[in-house]
DNA sequence: GCGACAG
DNA sequence: ATCTTGTCGC
């Protein structure tokens, strides 16, 4: 699968408006996926290189029973808010790759927790038609209270008036997770899912997972 | 004009 | 994202 990089910002944000009606921020989505895949990117130092990977694993049993990876260049300067353009086309590279089909796409980054409502999420969901959600490390846009300190407290995020996502803690005493829509999923089947994915970390294990295998794709293509 | 700003 | 040591806590 391949997809249109554009060149300026002004033709990046024209993607998001033109894409954005295409996202189903409805769901619910699937409640039992058997399959769960996870996708991150490492850079180099220098810039001009970076690895993506995606995971597959069984939900069950958090196993990773697919990967794939995707040495490229960054298809677009980092701009937040059009953060996606840059990753794109190497994540999407990835995940044809692989051989099994994952239901539902957990990306390293927002979907609708979004400045014009399109973040990673929303856009990798569209394009590949797959349920995905957006779990980010640190806010984008929007603003919300405290959770609670235990697993599974969770606070609405709200920007310009609206629910855009939920601040998600997903380990007891450890700093949340944003949660948030990316295509064909509900909010609380999306905060469900994240919450499976974390027995043991703060972020979900597709993430882990996958971050580790863009960094050794990485450093082998370095060498 | 001064901050904020996914990864 | 990446550059980086020690350090606090379980």
């Amino acid at each position: 699968m391949q997809v249109d990089t554009p060149r300026t910002v002004a033709e990046a944000v024209a993607v998001q408006d033109r894409l954005r009606p295409l996202a189903d921020l409805v769901g619910p989505g699937p409640r039992r996926p058997a399959m769960v895949a996870g996708l991150d990117v490492a850079y180099a130092e220098s810039g001009d290189l970076l690895a993506a990977a995606v995971t597959v694993l069984d939900a069950a049993t958090l196993t990773v029973v697919d990967r794939a990876v995707s040495v490229g260049r960054p298809a677009f300067d980092y701009v937040p808010g059009l953060f996606a353009f840059r990753e794109l086309p190497a994540l999407l590279a990835a995940l044809d790759g692989l051989t099994v089909q994952p239901e539902l796409l957990v990306c390293d980054g927002h979907g609708l927790a979004h400045p014009r409502r399109f973040g990673l999420a929303c856009h990798l969901g569209v394009v590949t038609g797959l349920p995905a959600i957006g779990v980010g490390k640190t806010r984008l846009v929007g603003e919300s209270a405290e959770p609670g300190p235990r697993r599974g407290d969770s606070t609405p995020l709200i920007d310009g008036g609206e629910t855009v996502g939920r601040v998600l803690r997903t380990r007891d005493g450890v700093k949340p997770v944003f949660v948030s829509v990316g295509h064909r999923m509900s909010l609380d089947n999306a905060v469900d899912q994240v919450l499976a994915l974390t027995p043991r970390y703060r972020l979900p294990e597709t993430t882990r997972t996958a971050d580790r295998l863009c960094r050794d794709a990485l450093a082998a293509a370095r060498t």
